[in-house]
DNA sequence: CCCAAATGTCTATTATTCTAGACAACCGTA
DNA sequence: TACGGTTGTCTAGAATAATAGACATTTGGG
């Protein structure tokens, strides 16, 4: 049922089983959630709170609600993110979305902190750029991510993205024309701060992390990324080598 | 600092991020958490806030309170967990931890559920064994996975998993010398019901679901598998392919 | 031995969340 | 138009979470 004492109040806990269950197609016969009577006995609460699991819900634009009739799905996707040696973020949607979006908060050189300097294999105290953005699909956050390149190599990086708004574009418009992954480690925390704020997120819900490093194609790391994907809305997939490159090695 | 009227009780919040927070090593100088009074007027609460959020900890067995000294930080580490071509769970966690152990709760064997037979590839009613597992490292709970295996193929499976407690030795024992991971999808959700309890967790902690799907080396997929690992003790690394065997195919 | 600095325990109060019940407003349909 | 089923709104009270303050207990060190 639903857990009390625990630190979650039960809107949430309903709110969140009901996203899920939504972006499971749990409701996709009648495309209406059941009747708010039927869910507060379902979950042994009381009416009003699931009204306010589903006035989240609806702040969320995943439902809508409609006096005398019931409430609508509105939106029950959940993108897939695929992960591979070639990971690209546009390409990687494909036509799971119309409406894919690189947009940059932030950019500046300074000294790497000391994981990413170790990750792209540099000295303690290179600088590096560093290029914070939020990508968006059909006009909804997705992910948010921090990037740091090598500052002597890719100088202008940050200016290339600005003017191309892909990274693959601007590694190409500083001779790299292409680039694989050489790792992705995910984990997952809870929203908080800036990234709660840039990917609409209410508090407690969840964010993957994926760190990833990628090299050119003689193996020189070029690129450190720590992306932030809201949960709820995307699943990572992981792929098998079928790409068609041939190995780099 | 600490978000209010969200759904989620501050003491939880705190918990969330000093977990965190010692998973990343942020008090290794001294190997203690600073003292309640100090955190709670970091985050802006009352001290018994604070104190909340530590006793869960202290539950948790990541930190232990000791009065008229403060409080010591016990265990810091996520484990690491591997994805890749070859993903074998005893294997991946390699030396990372002394004692790990998988343990079966259940099995049976009935008609796949859609999806499985779907991924396995097989006619809808088709009958699988289903085995339900956890897997601890250093006798804490790391993660719980729901396993199918066609049952045609695989009848014995149950059986042989039980006396090898491995999936691995299983299959070899039923005459498959070795498989690859076709597939990986990671997605995120909260805890609840059977995996919380089986996990040691509480509610509104984060688990990390990771469904995959393995085939023989002709490329005929013999298992389907749903593990939901623990957020707070692994992350999951997702690994390029170095393994050495030849391309199945 | 005594003190400073920590955690442990208790009481009281306030703020927030959840429950309870009643009724209004609205929609589709008979 | 009347009715059943639904969401919207209001009031009141109970349960839970957070704050506030005081003081006890324990430890390590001067």
């Amino acid at each position: 049922m639903v857990e009390r004492q625990t630190g979650v109040a039960l809107w949430r806990q309903i709110a969140d089983r009901m996203r899920l269950a939504i972006n499971n197609g749990d409701f996709d016969e009648t495309g209406m959630m059941p009747p708010e009577t039927v869910l507060a006995a379902r979950f042994g609460v009381n009416r009003h709170t699931v009204r306010s699991a589903m006035a989240t819900l609806a702040d969320e634009g995943i439902v809508r609600a409609m006096q005398g009739v019931g409430t609508r799905i509105e939106r029950r996707d959940r993108l897939s993110f695929p992960i591979s040696r070639r990971t690209r973020f546009s390409q990687g949607l494909g036509n799971q979305a119309h409406d894919i979006e690189g947009r940059m908060l932030e950019a500046d050189t300074d000294v790497a902190p000391a994981v990413v300097a170790q990750a792209l294999g540099l000295g303690a105290g290179t600088p590096c750029v560093r290029i914070e953005t939020v990508n968006s699909a059909d006009k909804r956050p997705i992910s948010r991510a921090t990037h740091y390149f090598p500052a002597e190599r890719f100088a202008e990086m940050a200016e290339a993205y600005e003017r191309t708004r892909s990274i693959t574009a601007a590694f190409r418009e500083l001779d790299v024309s292409d680039y694989v992954r050489r790792s992705t480690e995910i984990s997952a925390i809870h929203a908080e701060g800036d990234d709660m704020r840039h990917l609409k997120l209410s508090p407690g819900a969840i964010i993957l992390v994926a760190t990833a490093i990628n090299t050119d194609l003689t193996g020189i790391p070029i690129q450190y990324s720590r992306t932030r994907f809201a949960a709820d809305r995307v699943k990572l997939t992981v792929e098998p080598e079928n790409d068609g490159i041939g190995d780099p090695g």
